[in-house]
DNA sequence: GTCTATATGTTGATAGAC
DNA sequence: GTCTATCAACATATAGAC
């Protein structure tokens, strides 16, 4: 690497005089193309011509299409742990932790859509899908377990099944990748306005 | 092939001496197939090795790979056109349509689990999956409609927009393809009780 | 209704020059 | 850091025998 005007790791600077990217770049137009065509849908060629380089230089960047992949669903599990690891530590009652560990999903949401939206569509089709899957089926855990908690403080009702409780929670959270869309109709704020409003505050108005 | 015990289109019927399959039987597996490894992910070959027969002999029953999912997405998209048709025609207050509306595509989601499945996954990567986001689309509009209704009567509130609301309910709904199984922990008479539960009841005890 | 053999294209990835 | 050229594997689909 020369001395002056490296190229170097600046992940999110801007593209230099025409090809020329940095490792950060490829992945972000790689999980966009997966995210926007599937990932088994979408081919080195399709990522070669998306970002104007051939497919061998590609490799240059990234050793192969599943790590590529990988990289992006840890860039979305990481920040979901967090989340539920300080939800868990939270003060407060088990409902302010439960609602905690929803905002800060929807933030994370906001943050790494596209990883998180690739996370949520994986069949399980490679060790490195297998992998990301067991990761996230503990954080479906620490969900059912804030539920639980809640519950047993009495703020959530006791007739429901707290894991299913917290499937449907989280799946109305999630479902947010399949239709928001920054920059379109409805904003961050009134997305998350309404999920929580839906989710604790009850569809019908309040008398 | 023998005179007796015929096999015909007899759709439900197991299977004859060996192979011998009816196009019905084979939309079954491939679909389940596509549901399992994701549609771009499941090869005819594989398709071949869990129908027990060559990749040549599925020609026989399907004329092509992307019309097995054109026929699956239909079975998924009609009886659901037929549920949003019914809740706009039926009788009594916008907030029971609604309910309708959310009950009879959880029916529908239960009866054709694998084809809705494919449904809610489509990225629009040919003409057959792109005219099938279209008539998808249509159904989400519907779904507005039905929300922007029980406003109008006072039974939702108002301070939410209608179509965030209605992508909010039928994405917790869809959710559930996520997730369910048959024959496992949950039943689809808890599924159902909870997710009414939550859109419609609420998920703090009523005092 | 199934088979074997094959046509034809695309895939992810590598070799090695510049 | 990019390129051209190439590879083996695998994709969907067809031809024609049984």
């Amino acid at each position: 690497m020369p001395s002056i005007s490296s190229p170097g790791a600046t992940s999110s600077g801007a593209k230099r005089g025409r090809p020329g990217y940095d490792q950060a770049t490829v992945l972000k137009i790689a999980v966009q193309a997966f995210t926007e065509f599937g990932y088994d849908a979408t081919s080195m060629g399709m990522l070669a011509e998306r970002l104007g380089i051939s497919k061998s230089a590609i490799y240059h960047h990234v050793p192969s299409k599943v790590e590529i992949l990988r990289l992006a669903l840890d860039s979305a599990l990481t920040p979901l742990e967090a989340v539920f690891s300080d939800a868990a530590n939270a003060e407060g009652d088990a409902l302010q932790r439960l609602r905690g560990a929803v905002s800060g999903t929807l933030r994370v949401l906001f943050e790494q859509q596209t990883s998180v939206t690739l996370l949520l569509r994986l069949r399980g089709n490679s060790e490195v899908e297998l992998a990301a899957m067991q990761r996230r089926r503990a954080l479906d855990r620490h969900a059912a377990n804030l539920v639980s908690a809640a519950q047993a403080e009495g703020s959530v009702r006791l007739d429901l099944s707290a894991s299913t409780v917290a499937r449907f929670l989280f799946g109305t959270v999630n479902s947010l990748t399949e239709w928001y869309r920054p920059g379109g109709n409805v904003t961050e704020e009134e997305a998350e306005r309404t999920v929580l409003a839906i989710l604790f505050d009850g569809l019908v108005p309040r008398g």
